[in-house]
DNA sequence: AGTTGATATTGTCATTGTCAATATAACTTC
DNA sequence: GAAGTTATATTGACAATGACAATATCAACT
């Protein structure tokens, strides 16, 4: 046990993201406070500012590590599979799966931008997307399929599950069902689609 | 002019929605205060509370007022094409016209839902999403096209289109360009892929 | 031991959301 | 039109919040 009681000195600044990231769990998303989060951890209410700028600089350390997350959850399920379109029907299915287990992070993540100031792609982002890119480009390399632009279709494909995952996060009640359409077993069925038209 | 200055009495609540609107273009989600915008009309800080229980009560206005706008535009696209595919592709690229042209209500009308309160999507928005279902029906009842699962499809539509004018608002920098592609004239592009393996 | 730098605390302030009490104008009914 | 009712607006208050400043505590190096 250590000497004194008083100043924390543990690892506070991950204390503070896995706090925030408990919260969004429960409370809306302006709800969560810095000063909540210091006292949910037992720091004063100004600890936080040693470690993080702003509210703003926060949300962005947590959306750097959704990305990271996400972008290995990826590559790990990528690797699980051997033929080319298997491998690019995992990737897009860990992101849907990512997305339901996480929603916190999601939101995060993706959270409104502030105008004047649309954020870029951060380079984890940024990662998870080239995943799909390199999929495309390794079936065209290996002669499985003709893509006539794999740069363009990578990001129709983000495209589809992004608004996938951001519909299954934002829309219940009535239509709620319908989104389930797209679920983890329609995946395929999308995929085929945007496939379809080329080889 | 009005015998007295003070009492505002014009239409408070439309102020308050343009006020909000406004101050979305240059101001962040969380910075758009109750009182500033009271004051940015000239009424009290207390004011606004006669018109809207709730800050929240504000946003959901606005997100109503914009999801008619939405569905406005839309039936009136697809009113001056004729043909079924032009119709359809007409109200996809009224969607996406109206989010570049209306970025503050978009993250009005799809701004993070509270967890536990997951909104179900507004009547009016359901109406917007029903308009494609009906065009895609109306393809398959004339005989021009054959339909495996029509609703099944417009959910697909619809989800390429929200993912894609999302991200659109809200990722920038580098990887902005590579959104360029499913810009207005490739609209045209998505929906033949979507569509390529019916009929 | 003493200095330095990172980390935590207390104190403070303006801003904000929201409630309560009050004032003013508009509408209703006689 | 006077009186009362209702909708709307105002002022006043309060706790919570983000953020800054000044101070205190501790660890590590010299």
């Amino acid at each position: 046990m250590p000497k004194t009681k008083n100043y924390h000195r543990g690892d506070v600044k991950t204390e503070l993201i896995n706090a925030a990231v408990e919260a969004l769990k429960t409370q809306s998303f302006q709800a969560v406070s810095m000063r909540k989060l210091a006292s949910a951890i037992g720091v004063s209410h100004n600890a936080p500012y040693m470690h993080f700028k702003d509210k703003e600089a926060l949300w962005l350390a947590i959306s750097d590590h959704g990305f990271e997350m996400l972008s290995n959850e990826i590559t790990r399920e990528i690797a699980t599979h051997s033929t080319w379109r298997d491998r690019l029907e995992a990737g897009c299915r860990a992101y849907v799966r990512f997305a339901e287990r996480n929603r916190e992070y999601m939101l995060v993540m993706f959270r409104p931008a502030t105008p004047g100031n649309v954020r870029a792609l951060s380079p984890k982002g940024a990662e998870a997307l080239d995943l799909l890119t390199l999929e495309l480009a390794a079936g065209g390399a290996s002669g499985q399929i003709e893509l006539t632009d794999p740069a363009k279709l990578a990001v129709l494909i983000w495209i589809m599950l992004h608004g996938l995952t951001m519909a299954k996060l934002q829309i219940g009640g009535e239509r709620g069902p319908l989104l389930e359409i797209a679920g983890d077993d329609h995946i395929g069925w999308m995929l085929d689609k945007v496939l379809a038209t080329e080889k």
